[in-house]
DNA sequence: GTTCTAGAAC
DNA sequence: GTTCTAGAAC
């Protein structure tokens, strides 16, 4: 920890034979800061102008226009021009990742000096600091300071000397930072500083001094072969020091995509133990993709599923990270999956493909994950070949006792957690705490449960294999207790709305109404005196009602027909059950055109519904539902919504998504059939609910935008109000409340 | 209804 | 610089 101490160049070399080689001595510095909003950049460069008989010129992206943030372009222009006159430049920015830093190591070439210096201070500090410089005090500023700090820090990207720096030093404390004021703030106009990396922290720092010597003997300064000192150390997982050494100076990489992944996911975290995040430290599933060795599973098929399967669970597991595991490096499904991932837009921080052998990420592969699954057989037992064996053989007897503790058999689609007893060398040398045994379809006729060819059941299970094994994942990242706090704080809570965007909303509301609807005006009030108002429905808004009236067009989404009714899946479900109970009868758009005469059809469909809500709820308790009718519907045709209290969805977008089901937009079924029984129609509730503030369906907490929405609810518990839970409105395991 | 994207918000 | 929303087009 004694970061300062390899420092070799503490006090600057004075210049020597002055005259002489005046211009190698007098090579301004372009001087990069790196480091977080609050991490004291700004500071740091007034520190050394005030103290400094060097001409200092700073270049500040947040003020150099006029005052106002400005451009990157702007910095680099200001900082070539200072070069020009003769001064050495600090480039006060972020620099926080290598592409961010790139354009200003090209600065005034090779006349001059590119040194970094880089404030890694604990997150809090800087969060704490950015709070009380911007002036807003308080939860929510609080909040979202930490949210860009925590958002920059997981795209930091340490500075390495390969990036074309002469010099780099690491501050990780204010003692660090206080030091490197004073060498770069008593550097005379003549002086000159060693090259090299100063400062790095370890949490062994006799290897990182053997290292650093290591490579000053392989790699020449200058050479980008001294680019990784920090690249294979690992941070809390105790390695054996000789094989550190050796495989850096074999340069057994392990692939060149497993280092490059290594290189930019992980690296950067290695080292440092002070940003609130630490690539050790994010809880990281690694998994094998699922019966498509032995089992022969079709790839085309299992990588879709993969794909659809992740996109589903990455919104749940916080800043936690899923990554598909291949040993070979040509692997096809790894291909595959790579490109679909990577075509719908998945997070590539969250998930990503890794070449490597699932029992050594860790100590060959660089890659931290604390939890692995296997691809385990039905009996749980060691063998058979690839991955199971590997696994079991890895990790040693300790496994297969705490397997057996657990379960004696898995049915296919289903998954079994088992936490890793200390004593297994998984544990130990790859710091792995639980390994979650799946098992998958099985397409290969000469083993057991053998599906033929029958891929209806297989992605079914297959589907059903990796939304267990997520779900297990998901179930050990809650109880460490390891998912972002930061986005489940209370901070959250109690955020005022905001009025002048409602009144804004109300005012353009009628016109839009009125836009909506066809014919004169006359005609118009007519037909709202009739309460038979008809929408101009778009093209896009005819799909249900072509369902509804030509069903047999439509066979594969149908999962229920009668004269009277018809059951769908929503296209984009809001929740993790989401169906609509579709009237079949022409002229009943939706729920304004309702009359007494359709009670008995109101009833069909809720009962239909509630048919399916018993079948959920029988695969799943712990699900909630709400059946109802949106005020004003987008799709023309009658339908019931049935909808599971989760919402968890990727398809939940927007504040309309959200309000549509959690406002007096949303009509309770039961509300609706006793209104049209006593009254004849329905009282709609106009849509400037749609609008309104996001609201939290169970506790009622305000929050911001749709993504802090999300992430409170995927862990709000709070009971549901009152009026939720009278009239049968809410649909549980429990009954009808 | 969704998708796309400009520009606001952070 | 990135995230998020909201409006237009379909």
């Amino acid at each position: 920890m004694e970061s300062m101490e390899i420092d070799g160049g503490k006090t600057p070399s004075k210049g020597v034979n002055a005259g002489e080689e005046e211009k190698e001595k007098t090579k301004p510095i372009v001087l990069l800061l790196m480091g977080v909003p609050g991490s004291g950049k700004s500071t740091f460069c007034d520190e050394v102008m005030r103290i400094s008989s060097r001409l200092w010129a700073r270049v500040c992206q947040d003020t150099i226009n006029n005052g106002k943030a400005g451009t990157k372009i702007q910095c680099l222009s200001l900082a070539a021009s200072a070069l020009k006159d003769g001064k050495s430049v600090f480039i006060d920015r972020c620099n926080i990742d290598r592409e961010q830093r790139a354009d200003f190591l090209k600065l005034g070439g090779p006349q001059t000096e590119k040194h970094a210096v880089v404030l890694d201070l604990p997150a809090k500090l800087c969060i704490s600091r950015s709070v009380k410089r911007t002036g807003h005090e308080g939860n929510l500023q609080g909040g979202r300071a930490a949210a860009v700090v925590n958002q920059m820090l997981s795209k930091k990207e340490l500075p390495k000397l390969s990036e074309g720096f002469n010099r780099i030093t690491f501050c990780h404390d204010e003692r660090a930072v206080k030091e490197a004021v004073n060498v770069y703030g008593s550097l005379g106009p003549l002086d000159s500083l060693p090259s090299g990396c100063f400062g790095q922290k370890n949490s062994d720092t006799k290897i990182q001094q053997g290292i650093m010597k290591f490579l000053k003997k392989a790699d020449p300064p200058g050479n980008t072969g001294s680019e990784p000192t920090q690249k294979f150390i690992p941070n809390e997982i105790p390695v054996k020091k000789g094989s550190v050494f050796q495989r850096t100076k074999m340069g057994q990489r392990p692939s060149d995509e497993s280092v490059e992944k290594f290189e930019k996911r992980n690296e950067v975290d290695i080292t440092s133990t002070s940003g609130a995040i630490s690539a050790d430290s994010i809880p990281t599933l690694a998994f094998p993709s699922i019966s498509t060795a032995d089992f022969q599973f079709n790839l085309e098929k299992a990588s879709d599923i993969i794909v659809e399967k992740v996109e589903e669970f990455i919104s749940r597991i916080g800043n936690a990270r899923l990554v598909l595991v291949d040993l070979s490096h040509g692997s096809k499904i790894l291909s595959l999956v790579k490109a679909k991932a990577a075509q719908k837009n998945i997070d590539s921080n969250k998930f990503f493909t890794f070449v490597g052998d699932i029992t050594q990420l860790h100590s060959q592969g660089g890659l931290h994950c604390n939890v692995i699954a296997n691809a385990a057989n039905w009996r749980l037992k060691p063998g058979g070949g690839g991955v199971n064996a590997a696994i079991f053989s890895a990790a040693g007897s300790a496994l297969e006792v705490a397997t057996k503790e657990r379960a004696s058999s898995l049915r296919p689609g289903k998954c079994v957690i088992v936490p890793l007893p200390s004593s297994s060398p998984l544990f130990l040398r790859e710091g792995v705490t639980h390994v979650i045994h799946v098992l998958g379809p099985n397409m290969n006729p000469l083993r057991p449960d053998c599906l033929k060819d029958d891929y209806i059941q297989g992605c079914r299970i297959l589907r059903e294999a990796y939304a267990s094994l997520f779900e297990g994942f998901i179930s050990i990242v809650k109880s460490h207790g390891v998912v972002s706090k930061l986005n489940c704080g209370k901070s959250d809570e109690g955020i005022p709305t905001n009025d002048d965007q409602k009144t804004k909303r109300e005012a353009v509301y009628e016109s839009d109404k009125n836009k909506k609807c066809k014919g004169s005006q006359q005609d118009l009030e007519q037909k709202s005196k009739d309460k038979k108002v008809s929408k101009a429905w778009s093209s896009w808004a005819q799909a249900l009602y072509d369902v509804a009236l030509h069903p047999d067009k439509h066979k594969n989404v149908v999962l229920e027909m009668s004269d009277d009714v018809l059951v769908m899946n929503d296209a984009y479900p809001k929740a993790r059950q989401h169906l609509l109970v579709l009237a079949r009868v022409d002229g009943l758009d939706s729920i304004a055109d309702v009359s007494r005469e359709h009670i008995s059809l109101l009833k069909t469909m809720h009962a239909v519904g509630l048919k399916w809500v018993d079948k959920f709820l029988s695969e799943d308790k712990s699900l909630l539902f709400r059946l109802g009718y949106h005020s004003v519907p987008s799709m023309r045709q009658l339908h019931l919504h049935v909808i599971s209290q989760d919402f968890n969805s990727i398809h939940l977008k927007n504040k309309k998504h959200w309000n549509s089901f959690n406002t007096p937009f949303f009509l309770d079924s039961v509300d609706v059939i006793k209104e049209v029984k006593e009254a004849g129609t329905v009282t709609l509730k106009d849509d400037k609910f749609l609008a309104m503030e996001l609201r939290c369906h169970r506790c009622r907490s305000a929050h911001p935008n749709i993504p802090r929405l999300k992430s409170h609810i995927s862990s709000c518990q709070a009971p549901f109000p009152a009026a939720l839970l009278q009239n049968g409105r809410l649909v549980s395991s429990e009954g009808t409340s």
